[in-house]
DNA sequence: GATGAATGAGTATTCATTCAT
DNA sequence: CATGAATGAATACTCATTCAT
């Protein structure tokens, strides 16, 4: 179990970071107040990550992982293309607004430079787009969704609004939760690609 | 004649900094490359701006400004949400696909902390988001749009898709135009708010 | 003049990094002790060294440029290759001797690295050796010293020697005159290369 | 065996710090690099050493121990201090020239500190010099060199040339033996200290 | 207004050493 | 004996900002 002890302090490690860069911002950070809230030596972050900037792209794999994982399992056996479109909707606005701090994250803090917003993009980002684009093909293609639609520009025309309602909650201090939205954003979402009224 | 030599000096020291932060990025961007690039000295910058930060905020606000201008300009005379709101997304795609390297600084350096982004989207963003809003009210008054449209959250809808847009095309590395998806993004725009197909 | 107090602050840095390396070791000298006691903040060193192990090879540079000059000055309108042996042996000794921080710089901390070392060697030392080596050159053509010497590997027997008279200078505690030993080593040197007793 | 396999590791250990620290300088060389090339855990070079720098320091009472047990057997049963110099100058230059790994770690490495420098020469350099000098002392009582040398200067400027000779060809790059200066190097030693022609 | 030399606070990262297993 | 994960002290260097000229 030397091997959960392990993987139990890199989690520690990612926690910490997270609530502290959300709190102050990741330049704000530094790497001793993040071993200090782990509870782990300065130098025992390096045992885990090659440098600050790792953490930050780990903090953003392990969500990232976990979304995907979560959105497999619902859009699995699920059929029809607005279907799957609301729960896209549904699992975005769900999840981004189950963690406010890890939010802050990947909402502010992950766009911090261009160079790794590109990298973020490619890599990451990239394959959710291709998912969403993917639905729309298949909603194109069943009639549910216009004919003349361009799947890929459509797909980033919906991440542009989910990632907007995101932000919007980020931004704002009010106590809402962000999925009480998904009704009104899916039918605005659903009337950009739904086929005739 | 002074007040035109030291507006000028102003504006260079604001055309270099654009040049430099798009190009290296904000935290890599020193005081001091920004001040030999506009031809002036270090403590030069310091009687035109209060600190490093300021140089980023009235690069958004001169943007901001021509922008307004040109869009009230143009807004002026239209009658009819959807001619409005075509024109909403003509310009944003038009005026932001004109300088790659401004809006690099819009579209990524100037959302580098939660904190500033706060303060941008309270005083700056705001009054384009409650334009957009006011136009969306317009229609779902005139009933071009649908009436159960909160016009508040459609704008930010509307506003989510634009800036995806745009952010997208900065990340790619490729010679288009962003302005030539004007008519498919208008396409999208409308789907989202018009009423019945 | 202000290149006047300019040149004084670089020279009060090299100065006060004489003293702290001789007393502390390269190693253990810190850049922010070393400004201190040259009455300067940290930030300034780098406005005058590209860094620390600058500092280093500017000392050397600086304290070799005063030796040679006075070794020219000597040396110049001297005929006679034993004779400029003596002085070069003579002058050694003397200028090592003078300065034991210094001293102490040259005869170990300079040497803390194969690489280091490399390049004092090609750049600096040689030229020292080149002269020696010169002079026993002319002594051979002369017939003063001995026919079948190669100029080149004798001038480093004879700088071998120098040298390790100034290094064992330094390590000894005792309040010796290095210089005082001139007359000795000189007969030792000329025994080397000079010809038939 | 146990013995045999502990004395083995301890060598193993020497010989991987000779290398690496040879190739890459001894700051540079950490002590996990060591432990891997000896095929060790790190913690294990500390149940043999004090501390990185008894490594060094034990590398080098290794090597001082392996010399002076060839020379004593070859200077056994030696008479006239002249053959005796030349001896010990022929297995000066051939024993250095044997390992250029080890004599970049003499020559260079070993003299990083005044305080390291100290040491040495008191303890071991010390009884080097002691040979040497007591080789000279004989020459000066039995008439073959010269009767007014002081036997410990004379043995340093002897000291002082071998030294010089074997720096020299660890910082010159070619592919020369050093043991091939030997007889050059011999009649310049007997030179210094031999009495007339 | 303009300059640019000087400041000095601030921090990521390394690595010799320890010690629980 | 051996391991290697964990420690945490230690430091060169940057750069936004100031202010005497």
């Amino acid at each position: 179990m030397a091997r959960r002890s392990s993987e139990d302090k890199k989690e520690r490690i990612l926690d910490a970071a997270t609530v502290e860069i959300a709190r102050h911002g990741y330049h704000q950070t530094t790497v001793a107040v993040i071993a200090r809230r782990a509870g782990v030596a300065d130098g025992t972050i390096y045992l885990y990550f090659k440098n600050k900037e790792e953490i930050l792209v780990s903090l953003f794999e392990r969500a990232l992982g976990r979304f995907i994982a979560k959105g497999q399992e619902q859009l699995e056996g699920m059929t029809g293309a607005a279907d799957k479109l609301r729960a896209i909707v549904d699992l975005h606005l769900t999840l981004v607004g189950q963690d406010r701090d890890l939010a802050i994250i990947t909402q502010v803090e992950l766009r911090h430079s261009l160079h790794f917003l590109e990298e973020l993009s490619r890599a990451q980002v990239g394959g959710y787009l291709a998912i969403i684009a993917q639905v729309i093909a298949e909603g194109v293609a069943s009639g549910q969704f216009r004919a003349d639609l361009d799947p890929v520009l459509a797909g980033k025309a919906v991440f542009g609004v989910l990632d907007e309602m995101a932000t919007d909650w980020v931004l704002s201090r009010r106590n809402t939760r962000l999925e009480a939205k998904a009704p009104e954003v899916t039918e605005l979402v659903l009337g950009m690609v739904a086929s005739g009224g």
